[in-house]
DNA sequence: CCTGATCCTGACCATCTGGTCAATATTCCG
DNA sequence: CGGAATATTGACCAGATGGTCAGGATCAGG
């Protein structure tokens, strides 16, 4: 039914004029949500015109889906790096401390993805139950055979894994109330690392 | 500067009123965020018509406002009934198990709150700042000294309370994404309740 | 350098939305 | 009951926003 199929070539300005538009919509996207950005702010985050961003994309709908897809892989690319032959305890922490990473380093995603979620995942709900769901169970699996080993600590994997994606996105999410709360001074990314690990330490350790 | 000091007396039409289109308002804002909600949705949620809304308020802002400040309490509140003459681990787990009901009797709120903080809390700033952290600040005293007592393991007491918040609170504001990944016929906040019991065991246990 | 394809824009449109207002209905109370 | 205070509403306005379009600028390749 789509094109692009045989020919996705594009030329060097569609290239980097695409580029530009999926930068401002993060910009804009993350800060207010779907709603809260308007393809004028996605326009000028880019520095083009705003008829000019709809030359490259149809609709303010479709530069969401794109963003959103563009990103997802590099997003969840962590929780597939945990090595089923590696040591069971190093290899969740290195992923604990990956996704921490992330929320220092991507926040904007993060904040894209929580609003998404928080909005009803309307424009992921096929990727949330399939590949998403494939992905999360092949980790618990991991995970699970691990713990049958007695090599890790017996606890649900998903609720684990949950537990992973809460505390760490929360870090980029909530910003502005951790900061608040900890009050000025503090690098609440540096003191959320040693926790995390300690937490996960005890949990998990056999 | 305001009125409503010596004579906040409220007519029943008037409490009844502001009541149902704070109802009406917590159904809006909690499902799109300040910007998803429109006056007209907030009106039809309460049965009444937009014009007589901002009759009872007399913008959206200061709907959204009031709202939230009638909720801040009831939102806080378990916090506040930790007894510091309690049995910590036992005081501890049962806020857990206090902010893990209110995800399944209150997402809406949950939720409300979320957006809030996400589009960078531009109401409660000051709140944020001032009786949140004071709020925070004194369960982190009682946490700590619980800790120097040898009677609770030595961990951030803030970031202790933030892992709460966000992993009782995942399973509200992530609905969507906890339920598929999980699949069907699974009950997240019945399993959540054990998987957090035992994390905060084995990391509080002295 | 010419020409067709690609790229870009100002002007415009329809719709939505926050908010106003004059007029009407209802309630309250002496 | 009767009139003042309170509630309610339909009609309306102004600005914002998603999206269109005809025409002009720019570029690629022969």
């Amino acid at each position: 039914m789509t094109e692009r199929n045989s020919a996705p070539s594009l030329s060097r300005i569609q290239q980097k004029n695409r580029e530009l538009i999926l930068g401002g919509a993060l910009e804009a996207f993350s800060a207010g949500g779907f709603r809260g950005a308007t393809i004028d702010q996605i326009a000028r985050h880019a520095g083009l015109s705003k008829p000019n961003v709809l030359y490259y994309f149809t609709s303010k709908d479709e530069i969401h889906k794109a963003l959103l897809t563009s990103l997802l892989e590099m997003w969840l690319a962590p929780l597939q790096r945990i090595d089923p032959a590696g040591e069971p305890l190093a290899e969740v922490l290195a992923y604990v401390r990956a996704k921490l990473q992330m929320s220092r380093d991507f926040p904007r995603e993060s904040r894209l993805f929580a609003y998404e979620i928080l909005e009803g995942a309307p424009h992921l709900t096929e990727i949330l139950g399939g590949g998403l769901r494939q992905i999360v169970d092949e980790a618990a699996a991991v995970l699970r055979r691990w713990m049958a080993e007695g090599r890790l600590a017996q606890v649900d994997p998903h609720h684990l894994i949950f537990s992973i994606w809460s505390m760490t996105q929360h870090y980029a999410d909530f910003d502005v109330q951790v900061r608040a709360v900890l009050g000025p001074g503090r690098d609440p990314l540096n003191e959320a690392a040693a926790f995390l690990d300690a937490l996960y330490r005890k949990l998990l350790s056999p």
